[in-house]
DNA sequence: TTGTATGCGTTATCAT
DNA sequence: ATGATAACGCATACAA
């Protein structure tokens, strides 16, 4: 019982079942032919043994690792554990593995130095680092099949259309009554953060609201700066009735600017936010958010890396992102009205 | 302009240095016996060619790769996203690379598998899963190092004293005025759990107040829970003036239930949680919590993984968890004491 | 359909 | 201090 148990390789299924190892290497792979009696033997003899192939080596033989890395800046913890969630029920009973790299100083030189050292079979870039074309660009020099989470819909990036999703949202809160709609925007350099943008301007101009001026307040997607943008908005006068942020964090920072001015959600102002994470469902009240099925892009991610096929296919790339209403919006109610009213300087 | 740039190997930079590949190697692990000529040679070749060792290759002769895994079953995200910072700023620069091995099933025979076919150079189990003995027995026979983190501290585990800790936050409430003080608990199997319900049964024998029944209702660690424990707590009557959860989402789930019933935080009902996850800034109010440092925990495995040293230093085993007070406690104030005489049935 | 020889890029053994 | 050669475990020719 020493605790360096040798593990059996692909010559001891191969001498047990009697077979060469290139039977055991073909059956691995499921190669197709291979006969059924062939198949049993080894299948039985790789039970009897607890065979599991040694990734290391295959990867040196193959030249590729069995590796998938997940790329991001540490931002937006919320849409990363729903990507990895779906990552990872796409790997689940494979050979496939998650890895993880963090690129904090965001430089393409350390992607680059990662993928020399790992060799992943596939790099999935999380956003906003999904945007940086030079990261891409490093994928594709060192022959890593790279996927853009969020981008533009194409065939390597699984997509959604938020800016369309963001306009519904908005909609839904000028059907309910509210006028004075304020956004707490994202990053100007995130793509995704001017699409949520666009469509918020799209639902407001296809109402005619678009003469005054729109009602944004930038954010960095951080709960400060969520409550800070919060904060800018409920000073002015009249003041908005509904408050859209860019990311959930940032509409959590938005309760918590309306809870220190007093001011009651959703009876008095409206609170939604975007992406539909874990905290907004923890937030009092529960937030109102756009979902954006961030797992099952992850998931398709991992599927068509794992698969040899080229092109993803559309079932791939179009995803849908739609509002889900919660206790945080509500129809503009009296109070809301008189309270407008009441501000009329 | 190939996209397939076959990257140099060993023998490219042994060729223009002149010398052998052992040499190379042994610079490469940075063995004493190789003279500063040599040193300066093959430095000067690697540069030139940008030489990156081969993980996979090094991995298959070494008989262990360069991966940590960190092995989790899918609760606690907020301490496993502490703990993955940590270990991710531990193995900046390094060689290592953080592989995660989700148990969703929490079975022995999984972590098995994953061992055998990725072969990690060392393990880290994050709570619950670091009680388990059997995935640490499967570790042992695999000859792969593990780290159970949170686990009494030992040789082998970085830890706090949860107990202590919590005993502390309980004597911080009773010393304000709080005298009927609720605890939503973890699960039953959990020692972590454990612990911290036996810190606030110490606390309160302490004060002499271990007489009456223990206001503890179960949880799970998750929001829903927490809601309704909570609600359990404050339908007793006298109704508690204080909950103290043992994670920071069921904390966020009895600020919810506290709200929904009407009960003012902290005015009426101070609240505290445990773990001090990026959530207990997020909650309004703004969560008290007792802050566990997952983070150097995760950073210290790793390091020690890292390192060749058998046993742990102290250093990295000895870990303060303390009370970090924000708005959800308050004194118990008049309108509470109000309350609770008002409730003499 | 199955077996044999060889290579993948690195490290370990043993010699010099 | 340095070098030749054999592993490491598996996959790919190519042959049978």
């Amino acid at each position: 019982m020493t605790p360096t148990n040798p593990r059996p390789t692909m010559d001891d299924v191969a001498r047990i079942a009697g077979v060469s190892k290139k039977t055991i290497s073909r059956f691995i792979n499921n190669s197709p032919d291979v006969s059924a009696r062939m198949r049993a033997r080894v299948e039985a003899a790789i039970a009897q043994l607890g065979f599991v192939p040694n990734a290391q080596a295959r990867a040196l033989a193959l030249r590729r690792s069995f590796l998938v890395a997940l790329v991001h800046n540490g931002s937006d913890r919320g849409i990363r554990d729903a990507v990895e969630t779906g990552m990872v029920r796409a790997m689940e009973g494979g050979e496939l593995a998650l890895v993880l790299c963090p690129l904090r100083h965001e430089e393409a030189a350390g992607l680059r130095a990662f993928l020399d050292r790992h060799s992943p079979a596939g790099v999935v870039l999380l956003p906003p680092l999904a945007e940086r074309d030079d990261l891409a660009e490093v994928c594709r020099a060192a022959g890593t099949r790279c996927i853009r989470l969020g981008q533009e819909q194409s065939e390597a990036a699984p997509a959604h259309d938020e800016r369309a999703a963001m306009a519904e949202l908005v909609r839904w809160l000028l059907d309910n009554g509210h006028r004075r709609i304020g956004l707490i925007a994202g990053p100007e350099e995130s793509r995704a953060a001017r699409q949520r943008t666009l469509g918020y301007q799209d639902a407001l101009s296809a109402r005619g609201l678009d003469r005054g001026p729109w009602l944004v307040a930038p954010g960095d997607n951080s709960f400060a700066s969520g409550m800070e943008a919060a904060c800018l908005l409920l000073e002015l006068s009249p003041r908005p009735t509904a408050i859209v942020a860019c990311n959930d964090e940032m509409a959590a920072g938005a309760l918590a600017a309306a809870a220190g001015m007093r001011i009651a959600v959703p009876d008095q102002l409206s609170v939604a936010g975007f992406d539909d994470t874990p905290l907004a469902a923890m937030t009092v009240p529960p937030l109102a958010s756009v979902h954006v099925p961030w797992d099952r892009m992850g998931y398709a991610a991992v599927m068509h890396l794992s698969s040899e096929m080229q092109p993803l296919s559309v079932e791939e790339t179009g995803f849908d992102a739609s509002p889900v209403l919660r206790a945080s919006v509500a129809p503009i109610g009296e109070v809301a009205l008189a309270q407008a009213a009441a501000m009329p300087r």
